[in-house]
DNA sequence: TCTTTGTTTCGTAATTAGACGAAATACTAA
DNA sequence: TTAGTATTTCGTCTAATTACGAAACAAAGA
């Protein structure tokens, strides 16, 4: 396999998986959820009491969001409780501040 | 038509529209490169020598860009100078603020 | 008038995303 | 063991995205 010439740099790349996940209203909503209950337990069930989708689709969602590294769920069967990633949080805030607020 | 209940705020909305238009390693290329070169002007030509990619599809991704508000484009037959679309530009800084760091 | 030039638009193909309902999963409680 | 519960996975469909090359455009220069 050929050593590719590197087109983008890691922060492009990283940029764009970040934003890409965000790029839909469900999914900012679930982060929002997320943000604003940081203290409490989030359920998939909670969130989809406030959405207009199948749960399967929120699940779906969900796991896009787990994909791209901005939240973590933990199993406590039959429920899922979700929360903010910390690290994937901290480095897309910090990549979107170089981003936004470049010197 | 009914009035229909609104599910997603404002905020989330367009918070999504934006980040779906940053979702494209060639995008977030292309703000980086106007940002970058905001006091000169910069052709459709200059970027594509950097890009691997078609120049029809340069320009798709360029008119995106547009439609969501965060470049603009000046002709100048037979150039087209972009460059920041700075209204944009500014709500979109202050979204992505309140988003992270939110109080 | 005919070329040339930089760029976009068009037509098209391949891939990915978004949505749903039905079925599967994995644990609890009866 | 059986039933119940919250959620995910699967199969499927439709629509949107990404990509390309060919053709169109619009102005400048020969």
């Amino acid at each position: 396999m050929n050593v590719q010439e590197k087109v983008f740099t890691d922060q492009q790349e990283k940029m764009a998986r970040y934003s890409k996940a965000l790029g839909h209203p469900v999914r900012v909503f679930i982060m929002d959820f997320l943000l604003k209950n940081a203290d409490k337990c989030c359920y998939s069930g909670d969130m989809a009491e406030e959405l207009p989708i199948a749960r399967s689709t929120l699940s779906q969602h969900l796991s896009e969001l787990k994909a791209a590294g901005l939240i973590q769920g933990e199993i406590n069967p039959p429920y899922i409780k979700y929360c903010i990633n910390k690290a994937g949080w901290a480095e897309a805030k910090e990549l979107l501040d170089t981003f936004f607020y470049r010197k």
